[in-house]
DNA sequence: GCTTTTATTCTATTCCAGTAGAACGAATCC
DNA sequence: GGATTCGTTCTACTGGAATAGAATAAAAGC
């Protein structure tokens, strides 16, 4: 189950993975403090990951669940950004982050020690 | 220069990394071939890449020549994608295509020799 | 040099994500 | 039990990307 989520939807996903289970009231609090959203927005939001899928409510009180994972999306966008610009290929991706430095020595010995791990 | 590309700009940009150098009437050809583009949808988003300086026009002709490469853009989607879903790190990123097993065992070899080489 | 075609730009329309006001319903208070 | 507040939904507006029709400019043909 892979869905397509847009950036105010994350918003509210975002909160969820961090915050765990929370009500429609707590997530408009956040987001009105944190993103300056009006209440009616963030129900709004909320309406579309419920129609989405991305979230169910659970009563009493509305709570809002996650039913995706930060994994799942994250294996989306991924897949999306592997085909639009590295023609599918996943380790086209790599072999770019790789050759731009942009990594510090202490996250390539990670990097070594699982690819290590692989296979 | 790292410039934000609509998606409709980027069907321009990947005839141009394809075909190199190509007039604006070629370039109306092909996206009418491939994606059913009118010719005037062709040039309003040539226009749009002008204004970026994404491309360059040269005469005679209308020649247009790309002037940020396709590893730029690659490289700006790609720290956008780490920014939004991986909270700014890359080796996240790497991680997790890493932990998804979509990688061959020919790729994964081919990226130990690449990791191997770095430092 | 006027007509016809081709190349380019101007302007407008459509569509959709993002946002929120107003209306509605349910619980709470006095 | 009517007024008040709180929680939720309905509906609408906005802005910008995507698309393209009509108008204009340039080139080619005769």
């Amino acid at each position: 189950m892979s869905i397509k989520l847009f950036d105010s939807e994350l918003h509210i996903m975002e909160i969820l993975w961090k915050e765990g289970d929370t009500t429609a009231k707590r997530i408009a609090e956040i987001t009105k403090e944190k993103i300056g959203w009006s209440k009616t927005t963030t129900y709004t939001v909320i309406k579309k990951c419920l129609d989405k899928g991305a979230i169910e409510r659970r009563e009493p009180n509305f709570v809002c669940c996650a039913l995706v994972t930060r994994e799942q999306v994250q294996e989306h966008e991924t897949t999306e950004l592997i085909n639009k610009m590295y023609n599918g290929a996943p380790d086209r991706l790599i072999a770019s982050l790789l050759g731009q430095k942009k990594l510090t020595s202490e996250e390539i010995s990670r990097l070594k020690q699982l690819i290590e791990r692989l296979e």
